[in-house]
Order: structure tokens, then C-alpha cells, then sequence
DNA sequence: ATCTTAAGCAACCTCCAGGTTGCATATTAG
DNA sequence: CTAATATGCAACCTGGAGGTTGCTTAAGAT
């Protein structure tokens, strides 16, 4: 296991995009998808979606797996895990903030 | 209350950006601070931390208080709890996912 | 009244994200 | 074997993100 890297930013930007927010909402579900599949209903190119896939796969919100001549993408929970880590650490020091502030006010 | 748009896209992408990360990591610790004091430190210019922060402000993660000469900006929780309700409900749709493949299996 | 500090405004630059088209290659179907 | 399907690769285009510099205006400090 290498060093995980402590920054969440590219993450954030890759669900930063309505395209890669509904591939995300289709994969999440359980079910593997080809390229063609995911292309399907969307008014874009399957090159643009696979940019998209791409993007997606280059901060570990997916995987794809070749089978046969096409590659099926299935989604992959860990790196979304993180940033809701991060962002329940925000939560929680402003959480802090205001309870200090509270005590403050109160004495 | 205008109706709440259902898209969190640009919340991400705010959120997509080492800078503006750390914008958010020195305000969510409840302190109030200027625009010169939020450049203090960084390697970037006033209007570059500037642009930053109205694109924080522009998906309501931060607002900002005229105060005399100075604009102060302080952080605000409810976009950031929006996002977190909308990965939770991802994280939700995966583990409902397992469990049906689980039961499939044991069956 | 003057100097200094905080911010706003605007023009400008560079680079890359998001899309497209066109063509090549690998598999599966008939 | 041949046709059709699923991808990959590469070149190309365009707009906007992220930065900078320069100048102006507002408000405190002396």
C-alpha cells in the first residue's frame, strides 16, 4: 500500500461534472456496464464518455475490466468513502466552532 | 426558499481545487477572515484567492460580510451537508446492491 | 489633509477540460 | 470468410478556469 495521498481536491473535481455524476449514479447501483451501455441515453459521444469513464477511473471512483471485446465498468465505493471522511472532519470543526462560541456566550 | 436545484455538480467541482480546499479548511474553523489575511501564506495573488472565494461564495459555501474597508468571509455548513447527504445516498444504493447480490449467492 | 491599506474592476494570457470527427483494430455473429 | 459491433487512438476545436498586472476607489491611520 503506498502512501494515500492526502489530497481529496482531484476527487472532488472528478464528481464535479453532471455527466460523471449520473455514470456514478448508474454504476453505484451494483450492475457493470460496457462503454455502449453507458453511452446509451446520453446525447454525447461514446469518446466523450469514455473521457468521462476515464477521469472516473483515474481517481478510483471505477474500475473496467475487459471482457471480451468490450470493457465493463463497475463502480468502486473506497475513494467516495474518503472524501465523506474529509468532509465529516469539516463538519466536525465547525461543529467545534460553534460550541466554543456557545460556551463563550454562556459564561 | 426557492426550490433547491437537485444539482450538486458545481458544489464538487467548488470543492475540486487545492486552493479553495484550504480556503474551506481555515473557514470552517468558525474564524472570520479578510480577503488580505486569507492571502497571507499563499503563494498566489490577492485576486487570484479573490476569484476563488466568489466561487465558493457562488455555490454557498462561503459568504462574505462587508466590514468598514475589509470583506470578511465566513464559512457556510448547508451546501457541504447537502453533498454529504448525496454520497450517503450513493454509499446506500452500493450496499443495497451487495446485499441482494449476497442473498442471491446464498440462496 | 495625506498616506496607506483593503478591495474592486478589467484586460489579458495560457492551458486544458470537454466535445467532435475520422480511422484503425479486435471480437463476435452469420 | 465477412459483416457488424465495441473500443482505442489521435488530431483538432473552443470556451472557460486559474493566474497575472495595472489602475481606481473606499476607509483607516497619523
Amino acid at each position: 500500500m503506498v502512501a494515500k495521498r492526502r489530497t481529496r481536491a482531484p476527487v472532488f473535481a472528478a464528481l464535479g461534472d453532471e455527466t460523471r455524476l449520473s455514470l456514478v449514479a448508474k454504476l453505484c447501483g451494483g450492475q457493470r456496464y460496457s462503454i455502449s451501455q453507458l453511452t446509451q441515453g446520453s446525447k454525447l459521444t461514446r469518446q466523450a464518455i469514455t473521457k468521462h469513464l476515464r477521469v472516473l477511473e483515474s481517481v478510483g471512483i471505477v474500475r473496467s475490466v475487459r471482457k471480451g471485446r468490450e470493457s465493463r465498468f463497475e463502480f468502486v465505493p473506497q475513494p467516495i468513502e474518503g472524501i465523506k471522511e474529509y468532509l465529516d472532519s469539516v463538519s466536525e470543526q465547525w461543529d467545534q466552532a460553534l460550541s466554543r462560541l456557545k460556551s463563550f456566550v454562556e459564561e
